[in-house]
DNA sequence: ACCTGAACACCGTTCAAGT
DNA sequence: ACCTGAACACCGTTCAAGT
């Protein structure tokens, strides 16, 4: 594999690639077979089980046959990270208002951070400039430079936005994760830990809110608390986002003669 | 160490302690000066770097005896998690307005999340039910209460102003890590990566819009440019809260006679 | 009660060697 | 051009043994 010789090494997808791949013989590996077997791999058992020797077994090759399209493990997270960005269900870019195709990249986003609970800790750790996540990006600033902000807010709503469902789909994997690893269903193991919370002495007191909080809405599921409290804080986002907009008008406006 | 029994092993905060430490002798050890250690290479050296090996070499002690007074490394994981939650400076909480105090929050967090680069990965993984975790998550409620949502809307808004911190907090974090790395300034690396990934054929054509971004504003230092977009987009998640008390208060009033 | 040493089953990665 | 095997310097954790 060609070596970046000099500056930063700062991503995979800032190194030159030979292409020597001359499809000579059906070899078993190249690049997105190994990549797909990442991916699943990283479904199945998440990144902390995840080992170069293990990707070299489910592969039926040595150990160190991956390294010859790849220079470091780091790399082989980048490529796995970039993979799946490609599987967002993106909205059309031509659609006249912002509210929905904003919506639609939230929550197709926070749906793919759930699915993939390892890749918010890779999405914090890389540059993500890998081809799907810059489609994904050129998305999300088309989509928030429709919405009436001054130019030097957009970033800002865009993290707004995008950092909440990033935090969200991140804590909310974790969450799942455990229910799974527990073999409970989700309601059964958030009863659980309430309870093992709720019985020992430091941390009871904190759960009687949450109790309050839970008994006030009604004996829905713990599915339909995510949902709902997602989509409140997507409400509160997008009100956000207009009543900034309307600031800009009104401030603007107010400097004309 | 005592072990749990029954049940799903949750958090290190659910399992009972012995009281068996008589202060006997003054030993070097014990779980305050073992979470200190932590912290300090977690700090130093960051999540990856961080071994029972070393820890144990800097408490000047063989690699087994952390474990007397902790069960695995996790569990330690956990007590450096909750301690660091123990620097935020937490707001008066009976404040009248609860948007000084609010912002006082976010920041706080966002701060503690840049100064440990760890925590964001520890902070998804595990409960956060240590005392410390508990107080920060009191003063949070206690805030968002008093905005004049509904009941219902309080997790949510709780979860769009700090999830949106969490994830802020963590790129930004990675970053000025993968600055300090660089020996570089902070602007002095931000502009090499533009460069690279300019320069780079498949990446080049998303960088120009940044750097017209970056042109608008009028050669800000990164550091500003983080500042504004947080603080941009705390007004707008402000804004939000607002708007969606409003929507509540119109609610209400029209439903009575 | 507290600490140690040896051992087990793993890691990522290098390097020389095979075909 | 591609793949292998042996080796290096690590891991977390168990377990029997020391004081």
């Amino acid at each position: 594999m060609a070596r970046a010789e000099r500056g930063v090494r700062a991503s995979v997808w800032l190194v030159e690639r030979d292409t020597r791949r001359g499809a000579r013989r059906p070899s078993p590996l190249d690049r997105e077979r190994i990549t797909a077997a990442t991916v699943r791999l990283l479904d199945a058992g998440g990144l902390d089980a995840f080992s170069m020797r293990r990707l070299a077994a489910e592969l039926k090759v040595t150990a160190m046959s991956v390294y010859w399209y790849v220079d470091t493990k780091d790399d082989l997270l980048e490529l796995a990270l970039d993979a799946v960005y490609g599987e967002l269900a993106l909205p059309e870019e031509r659609d006249a208002d912002w509210r929905g195709p904003l919506r639609a990249l939230a929550t197709e986003y926070r749906r793919l951070l759930v699915r993939h609970p390892w890749l918010p800790p890779l999405a914090g750790r890389y540059l993500n400039i890998g081809p799907q996540a810059l489609v994904f990006a050129r998305h999300i600033h088309t989509v928030m430079r429709r919405a009436g902000l001054p130019d030097e807010g957009v970033p800002g709503a865009i993290s707004a936005v995008f950092r909440f469902v990033y935090g969200y789909g991140t804590v909310e994997g974790h969450f799942l994760g455990r229910v799974t690893d527990s073999g409970l269903t989700p309601d059964a193991y958030y009863r659980q830990v309430m309870d093992t919370v709720g019985e020992h002495p430091g941390t009871a007191e904190a759960v009687t809110g949450a109790r309050d909080i839970l008994a006030a809405r009604g004996g829905a599921t713990v599915a339909d608390m995510l949902d709902r409290d997602f989509a409140f804080a997507l409400d509160l986002l997008v009100a956000g986002i207009e009543a900034m907009a309307a600031r800009a008008r009104q401030q603007g406006s107010a400097l004309e003669p």
